[in-house]
DNA sequence: ATTTACCTATTTGTCTTACAAATATAAATT
DNA sequence: AATTTATATTTGTAAGACAAATAGGTAAAT
C-alpha cells in the first residue's frame, strides 16, 4: 500500500521556532517593542527545551530582529529597525558579494555613480534646510585635519549616506547604503593624505553647493569628477602596493 | 583619581564568539567550503560551552554564513554564496525595512523604475544572445494559461531578474534584486485575473523586443507603463479591500 | 523624613551532562 | 559480490543548575 507519508519534519526545531517568530514579527502580530514571552514560557508553549528556544532567539537576534535584557522588566523585545540599523546586516552582505564574485571595481563605481546621480537629482528637488545643515556639519568636521584617516573615511561615509537621505525617498537611500558601503572596502585601501583629504573635501564642498542650489547638473558632474579620482588613487594605489611587494606566489 | 577602568566586556560570549568568526568568514581566513572544527573543539579552543558555541553558530546560519550537517563526515561548513543566495538575504532585509517603515509604495514605486530604467539602457547595449533567450523562455512560459498564480509571479519576478543579468553589471544586478522582492509582496496582493496577464505578457513582450532592437526609449515608456499599469491594480485591489471590509477600528 | 544599604525575585546568560538522530565507514553475513 | 549490520562520529535536543544583571521593596541609619 501507498501511504501518503506525513511530510517529515526538514528543517531544526530552532529553525522552526525562529521562522514563527519571524513570521510574526513580519505580519505585525508582534509589533516593535512588544515583549516576547520569557523563554521559560515559550518553552512550554512551543513544546521543546530552553536551548532550542534560545538558539532560535539568537538567529532573530543576528538579524537584529530583537533584543534581550536582562531582570525582572527585562526579557526579549522586538526591534525597531530604522535603515541604518539594517545597514549592518547590509554592509556584510554586500561586502561579502563583492569579495565572493569577485565584482570588478568598475562595475561598482559605474553603479554608484549612477545610483548616486539619481539620489542627487532627487535631493536638489526635496533637500530641506535640515539636510543642508546635516551637510555642513559633517563637511566641517572633515574639515579638521587632526582626525584619523579611519574617522575621516567615517565621515566620509555619513557625508554621502546624508546625501542620500537627501533625497528624502527612503527605498532610494535603502539602496544607496548598499553601494556606499560595498565600496567601503576601497576607500580604506586609500590612506588618505592630507592633499587627497583637502581634494575630497573640495569636491564635497562644491556639492553641497550644487544641491543647495538645486543645480542638478552640477552636482552629477562632480560627483562623476568625484568617483575618477577615487578610481585615480586607487589605481595608484594598486601599483604601489605591487611595486612594493612584488608578487610573490 | 581618574582611573580608566578596561572596557568591560558588554557583549554575550556568543556573540563574541559569532563575531570572530563571521571575522574570519569575511577576511578569507575561513574560505567557502571549508570545515570548522566540531562543536566540542570550538568550546575547547574558546573555552566555553558547547551551547554557547551552538547559539553563536545559529546566529551565522541566520546568515547563511554556514550550514551544518551530522555524522562522520559532517560538520559545520561556510557556504559559498552565489549571488541569489545574497540577494535573499538582502531582499528580506529589505522587505523588513520596507513593512517597518510604512514605506509607502510610491517611493517603492518610483525607485524600482528608475533603477530598471538603467538596468534596461545598459541591457540595451550589453545583452547577448543568451540574455536573449533566457527572456524568451520565460515569458513563453508565462504565455501558458495553465499556470497558477504563483507559478505566474515567480515566472514574473524571473523575468524582471532576467533583464536585471541582461545589463551585465552585476552590481546593479544585485541591488535590482532587492527592489524586485520588495514589490513582490505587492504583486502577490493582486490576483491576476486573465485579462490581466495578458495585458502583462503583452508589455514583457514589447519590453523584450526593444531591449532586442536596443531601443533605449521604447523600453523606458513600456517599463514606466508596466509601473503605472500596476499602481492601477493595486489600487483597485486596495479599494476593492475596503469596500468589502469597512474600517473596523 | 529621607537617604542609604541590603535583600529578594525575576529573567537572561552560561555550563554540565546526557541522550537522540543522522550518516559515513568498516565489518559481518548471506 | 552484494547486502546487511554494527560502530563511531558529529550535530540536534533536552534537562537541570547556577551565575549575573536588574528592578522593586524593605529595613536601617542619618
Amino acid at each position: 500500500m501507498s501511504l501518503d507519508v506525513a511530510p517529515v519534519i526538514k528543517s531544526s526545531l530552532s529553525k522552526q521556532v525562529a521562522d514563527q517568530l519571524q513570521e510574526a514579527i513580519l505580519d505585525g502580530t508582534l509589533k516593535a517593542d512588544d515583549r516576547l514571552p520569557t523563554e521559560d514560557e515559550m518553552a512550554k508553549r512551543f513544546q521543546v527545551s530552553r536551548p532550542t528556544i534560545r538558539e532560535a532567539l539568537k538567529r532573530l537576534a543576528a538579524k537584529n530582529l530583537i533584543r534581550s535584557r536582562r531582570g525582572p522588566t527585562g526579557g526579549t523585545f522586538v526591534n525597531r529597525l530604522s535603515a541604518s540599523d539594517l545597514s549592518d546586516t547590509l554592509s556584510s552582505t554586500s561586502t561579502l558579494f563583492v569579495s565572493m564574485n569577485n565584482i570588478c571595481l568598475e562595475e561598482v563605481r559605474n553603479t554608484r555613480l549612477e545610483l548616486e546621480s539619481l539620489c542627487c537629482k532627487q535631493a536638489c528637488k526635496n533637500r530641506t534646510e535640515e539636510d543642508l545643515i546635516q551637510l555642513k556639519e559633517e563637511l566641517s568636521y572633515q574639515r579638521n585635519p587632526e582626525i584619523s584617516p579611519e574617522e575621516f573615511c567615517a565621515s566620509d561615509v555619513r557625508f554621502h549616506r546624508a546625501l542620500a537621505d537627501s533625497s528624502h525617498n527612503r527605498m532610494l537611500s535603502f539602496v544607496m547604503y548598499t553601494l556606499i558601503e560595498a565600496l567601503q572596502p576601497v576607500a580604506n585601501l586609500i590612506a588618505y593624505r592630507f592633499r587627497e583629504r583637502e581634494i575630497i573635501i573640495n569636491q564635497h564642498d562644491r556639492l553641497l553647493d550644487a544641491v543647495e542650489t538645486q543645480s542638478e547638473a552640477q552636482a552629477i558632474a562632480i560627483l562623476e569628477e568625484q568617483v575618477n579620482y577615487l578610481e585615480l588613487l586607487h589605481d595608484a594605489a594598486q601599483k604601489n602596493h605591487f611595486t612594493r611587494h612584488p608578487q610573490q606566489d
